[in-house]
DNA sequence: GTCTATACGCTGATAGAC
DNA sequence: GTCTATCAGCGTATAGAC
């Protein structure tokens, strides 16, 4: 009924549901039901529940690194498309995988852990890179170093979509643009 | 076995599961098996879990209140005060209440929720107006509006426990520290 | 106030047919 | 690949005894 993608279609709508719910707050019947699956289907795939997260957060991870390595943008286009997935992001409602499994990451299974920890810790080793060689490129100017810059925006932009979903778009709009504000400077 | 205050005792234990694990992520067994109690006890105290949820929501609320609503204190000192609460959170291993019913905001119940909103609601406004305050008084300067800055104060605070959790305390440390700094100017 | 007992749907997961 | 059938355990919640 569902195709030969029913694995895609199944890490697409985990992806949402635990950006919308966490990973505590979806089970295996919220995407079987959609998707006119039985949850026996889903096990086809991943094994276990644990498989599926760490699916979705490699899933994410292409994505993103995709979104933005357009080698023919410059150092501030790249970081102002890194604020717009986030624009994106907000648009429909989903926090980022990060504030997603942040609340409980101690709880989750080790092996998500871990590649909870290594997505964040690519993610902004990719914005202190491009930080640096927008500052060396004279594109813009940080008041501190790239290092503790990338966790200023990554942390800005997080909370913005955790806020933004309790407080509205407003919260949000403030803190994008105090980002970028500070690009053009 | 356990006294007159069985009820307290839930609500504390409550807290700190909700801000280890999200609300989804914690059970009545979670709090009746350490507190020696059976889960009828605590249906007793809140008929259902979202009351539970909001009783910690107004502890929480009560609580942070009162370690900052001190008159004899500067402003700039409220707002240190305020950050100081944050630090004491990254000891315990806890994100702050709004970090934790963010990610799953949307699938709370409907009274959690607004008890949420509003919670971060009246937070927002206190520091914003200890923000005018403080630059009225000539305490410290800002470069944006009251309001902002209060947005990016929780904001970096928040993520700073989210991320930290994640990628260590070095992070947090350094999110607090541009904070702090920006009140030395 | 706290317990025992119980209801009953949901949970992640497995075995085996097709 | 997907299904049916089934599992043991956990989830919140209730009734009624003490």
């Amino acid at each position: 009924m569902s195709g030969p993608n029913t694995r895609e279609k199944i890490v697409a709508l985990a992806e949402q549901l635990i950006r919308t719910r966490g990973y505590s707050g979806f089970s295996f019947k919220d995407i079987a039901v959609p998707l006119n699956i039985k949850n026996a289907a889903i096990h086809y795939y991943f094994p276990t529940k644990k498989d599926l997260g760490i699916a979705v957060l490699e899933d994410i991870f292409d994505r993103s690194l995709l979104a933005v390595s357009d080698s023919s943008l410059t150092n501030r286009e790249k970081l102002l498309r890194f604020v717009a997935s986030f624009e994106r992001s907000r648009e429909k409602g989903l926090v980022c995988i990060m504030g997603a499994l942040g609340p409980g990451y101690g709880s989750l299974p080790d092996e998500l852990q871990e590649a909870a920890k290594a997505f964040a810790g690519k993610s902004l080793d990719w914005l202190k890179e491009t930080i640096e060689r927008g500052v060396t490129a004279g594109e813009f100017s940080i008041a501190t170093t790239p290092e503790v810059k990338a966790q200023v925006m990554v942390a800005t932009m997080m909370s913005g979509l955790l806020l933004g979903r309790i407080l509205g778009d407003d919260v949000f709009e403030n803190l994008k643009n105090e980002i970028i504000n500070e690009l053009n400077s």
